[in-house]
DNA sequence: CCAGACGTTGTT
DNA sequence: GTCTGG
DNA sequence: CCAGACGTTGTT
DNA sequence: GTCTGG
């Protein structure tokens, strides 16, 4: 699954590697669900960044809650779900960049931070959702979750988010809503034990994050 | 027809 | 224990 | 995901 | 919003 993941150093990355500009790109680690994050979105053959919160919201629900865990989709289940069905119908899929995410393969103790060999930023597969209020929208998304690979295996043996690390997997998942892709990452992985408890290593950093 | 759900994780 | 808030 | 709350009464 | 259950 995944619960917490970070921003560092993928706003240069995306740009030179992708093209693609991270206006609110701002470096943070340990981003919780309901908080706002830039993540990319298609727009028709193009990719735009927007700023989204992290737990995906039906489009005509009366409030903008967090009622239902919708901070992850599981793909086995994308055809069965209202919510999913939906928004692939939609074509609202989306992908999140990102330097690394977060496991508790222990609970209570200190996570792994994973990482991509080598650390360099990555794109975590999803859907987004718009809900409007007064006429604005206010964007949401969610993040796939699929079986673990080899690596994944130790650290948590139900899940791993969906990890896309070239811009043709990109464009794939973006462009052409290639569902093939949505599936346990093959490339190398590293990984490093946090030496305390996250929100002691990362703490908030107040009410302008 | 209306009312109410709609989602995920983990339990070392 | 279970739900909410971040 | 984790951290933290979780309730009621009365009314100088 | 869309689907299910009654």
């Amino acid at each position: 699954m995944c619960g917490r993941i970070s921003q560092v150093e993928v706003d240069e990355y995306y740009h030179r590697v992708y093209g693609w500009p991270m206006p609110d790109y701002k470096p943070r680690r340990n981003i919780k669900p309901t908080q706002n994050v830039p993540i990319f979105i298609n727009e028709g053959r193009d990719v735009k960044e927007v700023v989204a919160r992290w737990w995906a919201q039906w489009d005509g629900s009366r409030e903008f809650n967090t009622k239902y865990a919708t901070f992850n989709a599981r793909v086995d289940r994308l055809d069965d779900s209202r919510l999913w069905s939906g928004l692939l119908k939609k074509e609202k899929r989306c992908v999140v960049p990102v330097s690394s995410f977060y496991e508790w393969p222990y609970k209570g103790k200190p996570p792994a931070e994973i990482f991509v060999k080598g650390r360099l930023p990555f794109g975590l597969a999803g859907l987004w959702s718009t809900w409007f209020e007064d006429d604005q929208p206010r964007y949401s998304f969610t993040i796939f979750t699929t079986g673990p690979n080899e690596f994944m295996q130790p650290i948590h043996p139900k899940a791993m988010p969906v990890m896309l690390d070239t811009p043709e997997l990109h464009k794939l998942w973006l462009l052409e809503g290639d569902r093939d892709v949505l599936i346990p990452y093959t490339g190398q992985m590293e990984s490093e034990t946090l030496p305390a408890p996250i929100e002691k290593v990362y703490p908030d950093e107040g009410p302008d994050e």
